[in-house]
DNA sequence: TGTACATCAGTGAACGCGCGTTCACTGATGTAC
DNA sequence: TGTACATCAGTGAACGCGCGTTCACTGATGTAC
C-alpha cells in the first residue's frame, strides 16, 4: 500500500510505485477502445505517465503484457462464473442459468478482457499459466454440468464434459455475435439473455431434463 | 480476361490489369498469416508488386479494402451454406447437418475470411452492402430451419428465426473456440464436427424432432 | 541510530523501421471522328 | 485505317508519425552492520 509519494493531486515521485498495475489498466482501456490490435506499449506507458522504456522493467514485451491481461481475464471470468453458480443453490438448473447470464454479462461489461482472452490470437497453449487459468474457467462450467448430470437417473446421464462444451460453445457464440460490448455486435429481435436461456432450455429438454423438475432430482 | 501483358514469367506492363483482385488476395494471405491487424495497405501493395500509392486507385483506404474482404467472405459463406443445404435433400435434417459441417469447414479453411467477417471489428451496421450480405448468410440458415419446422405438427412448431439463431450461435461458438484455422483454437477430446453434431441432435430432440423420423414429416 | 552500499525502477535521448497518405507525374488504353 | 485526345491506372519520391527497443544514466529504496 506504499504509494511512494504520488499523491492525489501532486507530482508523483521518481518511482511510480504501482506501474505494473497501471500498465495493465491502461492496456484494458486501450483494448476496450480500439480492439486488441489498438493497444501499444508506447501508448500504455504514456497513459501511465511514464517514459516509453519503463514498461520493460515489468514485461518482456508487448505480448507478455497481453498474455498477463488475458490471464487476469480468465481469472475474473472463472470467479464470476463460480460466484454465479453459487454451489447450485437453490437448484443446479438455477445455477446454470445464472452462469449463462454471467457469461454474457462478462462479455458485455469487460470487452477488453474478452478480446484479450479470445480474440487477441494469443497462442494459449504456449503460455502454461495462461492455459491453466483458462482450463480452470471451463472447469467451473463442467462442475455445474456434473451436478446437473448427477441428479439424473444413472442410465440417462450424458457425459458432463460434453455437456459443458456444448453450453460453453452456445454461450460463447451468443456472446461473440450479440452481446460483446463493441461495434461488432449485431442487432437482435430479443435480448441475448433471452436467446441463451431459450436455447439452454431446449438443449436441456433434449437431454431429458425439464426445468420444472429441477433436473428430475 | 485482358491480362494486359503481365505474362507468366515476364515483366508485367505498366498497368497491372488486375490489381483490385490481387490486393484482395494479398489481404487474405496476410490476414491468414498474422490476423486482421497484421494486414497493411503497404504490404498488400508490395505483395501485388505495385507501388504503395497504387491501391488508392481501387480502395478509399485500408478499411474499405477490409470491408470488401468481409463482404466477399459473407458471399462465399452463404454460397457454401446454401450448397450444403441442397434444398434439404434427402431430408431437411440431413441438410442441416451438412450446413453445420460447412460452417466449421469454412472457419477452418478460410481463416482469413472468417477473421475479416467476425473479428476485424468492422462496424457491420455501417456498411449497407456488408450488412445485407451478412443477413443473406443468416437467411440460408433460417430457410433450413423453416423447412424443418414446417415438417412438424403445427401445434409444436417453434419460431424458425429463434431456431436459426440458436443453431447459428452454437455453430459459431464451436467454430470460434475449436475449429478456427489459427493459433487461437483449443484442443478437444473429439472433433469439432462431432461436438457440433451431438449438440445439434440434443437440441433438436429438445424441440421434439428425432433424427430417425426426419423431422416427423 | 547512522552510514555505506547494492539493488531497483525509473529517465530521456536516440535508432531504425514501416506505415498511411499526398503529390505531380507519366505510360497505356480506349474512343471519336 | 489512322490520328488526336481524354481518361485511366500506374510511378516514385517525399512527408510526418508513432512504434518497439536500446543505452548509459540516475534518483529512490532497502538492508547490513
Amino acid at each position: 500500500m506504499s504509494w511512494s509519494g504520488h499523491g492525489r493531486g501532486g507530482r508523483r515521485s521518481y518511482h511510480h510505485g504501482n506501474l505494473r498495475e497501471a500498465l495493465i489498466s491502461a492496456a484494458l482501456d486501450l483494448i476496450a477502445q480500439k480492439g486488441p490490435a489498438g493497444f501499444t506499449f508506447a501508448e500504455a506507458a504514456r497513459q501511465a505517465g511514464v517514459s516509453p522504456a519503463a514498461p520493460y522493467r515489468h514485461f518482456r514485451d508487448r505480448d507478455a503484457l497481453m498474455a498477463d491481461v488475458a490471464r487476469r481475464g480468465f481469472e475474473q471470468f472463472e470467479q464470476r462464473l463460480t460466484a454465479a453458480w453459487d454451489e447450485g443453490r437453490p437448484s443446479p438448473l438455477a445455477g446454470l442459468e445464472r452462469m449463462g447470464k454471467a457469461y454474457l454479462a462478462f462479455a458485455r461489461e469487460e470487452p477488453a478482457y474478452f478480446s484479450a482472452m479470445f480474440e487477441a490470437g494469443l497462442p494459449v497453449a504456449d503460455h502454461r499459466e495462461l492455459h491453466e487459468t483458462s482450463e480452470r474457467a471451463l472447469g467451473a462450467l463442467r462442475k455445474a454440468c456434473e451436478a446437473i448430470v448427477a441428479a439424473m437417473p444413472a442410465a440417462k446421464r450424458p457425459p458432463a464434459m460434453m455437456m459443458a462444451l456444448h453450453i460453453w460453445a452456445l454461450s460463447h457464440g451468443i456472446a461473440s455475435l450479440f452481446a460483446r460490448g463493441d461495434a461488432a455486435r449485431r442487432t437482435l429481435p430479443m435480448t441475448p439473455e433471452e436467446l441463451l436461456e431459450a436455447a439452454t432450455l431446449v438443449y436441456l429438454e433434449g437431454l431429458g431434463i425439464t426445468a420444472k423438475a429441477g433436473g428430475k432430482a
